[in-house]
DNA sequence: ATGAACAAACCGACTGGTCGGTCGGTTGCG
DNA sequence: CGCAACCGACCGACCAGTCGGTTTGTTCAT
């Protein structure tokens, strides 16, 4: 510790600094103009430096893009994975899933459109990347859905196609909350979509009207 | 007898077979490439004509693709219908139109790639059409639901979301099913999406287990 | 029949523009 | 001085759409 802790060294801080923005600029220029249609120079131009700038810190388009649908998907995940910690009951961990991922995106539509229209949005070339991250999603449903049937509250039903049907309904519902103009807030939908998804695993009618006594809001 | 009563016009016949033959080669190669990735002189190529002539037939490469979408979606749209109108009780009803469904995709990957993966990989500039095709779909599920509602076959629901959130499920695993390399048949999907779906909006348990022909309790 | 005249269908070289990525140079901190 | 960071003109590939030209079929006067 010997000759800077204060202000830790500028050059390093600086790149480091550079970089973040130029992860900034691409993740508002990709969710306004999609994969394809972003140049760039137009990433350059939004983090005020220059094409060689942003190929300094990126090696290619793809690079950069890929981290950032990872690193946004990380940030989804863990803050889905802390929302469900706080509950036990399973029923109630998917109530809190389902609340947290509709809240995030109705807060960011941004992030929900890089996440779930541009990734689709960018071509053949990135199937793998989108499979992986829808993957992942239906993949995290499944194991909490394990967890209820393991404890009973559901009736045993694949797990696996659960997860994957109701990512594929909450992904739609985004998506038309995203496209479309009129926009009833996100959220709104949350009681009917929560009803639905838990029928549809058999969760026994009288659990389903509220979460416990409480409205949500 | 007159001067071509038999053989109709050879000039307009073989121009609508020409017509038909871009169109075939386009949808294969936009459904094999994606609509980016895939070039006019690519499409020419396979129906074995040359961009010329392509843009004889067709103003734009969007043109073509629109009417290829459209053309499809119909397609398929009929084919629902005309199944669904085979049936007359709700459920089963909902059930030729989802055994439709995958049946047809199962059948024609390619096609399922062409209206639910490229459609949406086309690009913001279609994203209007893509919205329209989602609707279509989710509205007419929505109608045979109302129904079911109308007819106390369910209790009342919002049929709206059901209709987006069940077009989700069922998108989402054709679209895993087509991505996945390890593909169990899409059809083996279906007793288990089938109960989710009907127990998602309420249908009494009894009704779930057999297609039909059980006594309705 | 015959072939001139005409038009629809078709061809493919070319254009104009875009854009990912490169590279030689400049800057400024250490 | 030296090196990391940064700049921006430039290159090369790609591709939608164009256009002048060629082929092919149809019509009709002779």
């Amino acid at each position: 510790m010997g000759r800077n802790e204060g202000r830790t060294s500028t050059q390093a801080e600086r790149s480091r600094t550079r970089r973040e923005r130029i992860l900034d600029a691409a993740f508002h220029t990709f969710s306004r103009r999609g994969y394809r249609d972003t140049a760039m120079d137009e990433i350059a131009a939004a983090a005020e430096t220059s094409k060689g700038g942003v190929y300094f810190h990126f090696p290619t388009k793809e690079a950069l893009f890929r981290e950032l649908v990872r690193t946004t998907a990380d940030r989804l995940a863990a803050k889905v994975e802390r929302a469900v910690a706080a509950e036990t009951e399973p029923i109630a961990r998917a109530d809190a899933a389902l609340r947290t991922v509709l809240s995030t995106f109705a807060g960011h539509r941004t992030m929900a459109r890089l996440l779930f229209v541009d990734a689709l949005g960018a071509g053949r070339a990135f199937n793998a990347e989108t499979n992986e991250l829808h993957e992942r999603f239906a993949r995290m449903i499944a194991g909490y859905l394990d967890e209820a049937v393991a404890s009973g509250a559901i009736p045993p039903i694949d797990t696996a196609l659960t997860g994957v049907a109701w990512f594929g309904a909450i992904n739609e519902v985004v998506a038309r909350w995203l496209l479309v103009d009129d926009a009833p807030p996100l959220e709104a939908t949350y009681p009917a979509l929560r009803a639905l998804l838990l029928r549809s695993v058999g969760t026994a009618e009288a659990r389903i009207g509220g979460s416990s006594a409480t409205g949500i809001s």
